[in-house]
DNA sequence: TTTTATTAATTGAACGTTCAATTAACAATA
DNA sequence: TATTGTTAATTGAACGTTCAATTAATAAAA
């Protein structure tokens, strides 16, 4: 059965299966066995390749995030830099197609709720916050004084979370992700309006 | 030990002790035996109450809507009905004393997180939802025209959502959660003083 | 005495981890 | 080319632990 170099391609499919047995049965009930059988293997395969199950929940949520990571950056690279579009760009990229699927957005709840009581789940989801805010602040920053750049940062950063958490506790996600996603592009494009007037 | 008319206090103990568990400990390492021990008593008092772990989480759900419900209708009474003060309240209500602990921030964000994935909660979770959602549009409708009221509700809902949410998630809840409260008014008065010029 | 409230002990299922055994691919040897 | 030795990949049963639920026993109240 074994062929060599198969490391990278298990540990791929193992954290593909991790997020569709957390999107379809919750975090609670995802057990190795649970994702095992969705990725055809062994329980052991799981300790084998992660050191155990605490280490492939976290390098699933590492997955999800430098996705949403190269998503930006791939997004950025295709725009001037004016700071109408940059924002556009870090909306758009936080409600791609990616995070558009039911799968993603479950998972990633499933991890916010988790995050709140593993160290090491925290510190990854701190880490994407202050990128997202970050992000909006420094574009925001070049048309607003700073006092007010720093609130439309923080506005925005809610509205994208919370429209998001809306949409994954709906019962039609992909309908509330594109809305939320129009919302969030109406308040940055009114918010910058209102400085230039 | 055994007295008559125990059991709302018994029930009201076992509640609060649920939620100091998930707050302290998250939904995964709340255990009957966690929640019985912070509350004094055996485990098995919980089947006895409640019919079981489950029961006694949708009863601790149950308890945060009602004392979110009780909180606004407490509010609104003291005000006048102009639609600013309404939303002002609303928003008040969400971000109140009550909901400023970290204890009960955390227990609703895991709430949330397994809501995905029973449905008893998440039935619980919707109404909730619709319950904030209809709120805010009735206010919004009587100064904007009527697709703008559907807009400004759902953002202003994301809005609250996002900021909860990234407060239960950060270090200091509740100087988060007082910036969001502040934030969150700030987005309803300039929309609606936008609707007047 | 009967009922209600509560506990402490017990049970059985479910879980994550570990590890000896197995398989297939590869490399060296003859 | 055929044979043999080696290693990486993978399995799945066994183990110990944890948990929710159940049960039987106990104590107070009526």
């Amino acid at each position: 059965m074994p062929k060599v170099g198969m490391k990278d391609t298990r540990r791929q499919q193992l954290i593909d299966a991790t997020m569709e047995s957390i999107a379809e049965l919750g975090m609670q009930n995802t057990t190795i066995v649970s994702i095992s059988k969705r990725a055809g293997m062994s329980s052991g395969i799981i300790s084998h390749y992660f050191g155990g199950k605490q280490g492939l929940i976290e390098a699933a949520l590492r997955h999800l995030l430098d996705q949403l990571g190269r998503e930006l950056l791939e997004r950025m690279a295709k725009t001037d830099g004016s700071p109408e579009q940059r924002l556009d760009c870090i909306i758009e990229s936080n409600f791609s197609e990616f995070q558009r699927s039911a799968l993603a957005a479950k998972t990633w709840l499933s991890f916010w709720s988790r995050a709140m009581h593993e160290p090491g789940l925290h510190r990854l989801q701190q880490i994407n916050n202050a990128r997202l805010y970050s992000n909006l602040r420094y574009s925001f920053a070049q048309v607003l004084p700073a006092n007010e750049a720093t609130e439309a940062a923080r506005q925005t950063a809610a509205l994208i979370d919370g429209f998001w958490l809306r949409s994954a506790l709906s019962a039609d996600p992909s309908e509330h992700f594109e809305a939320g996603e129009r919302l969030c592009k109406k308040f940055v494009h009114e918010t910058l309006a209102q400085a230039r007037a």
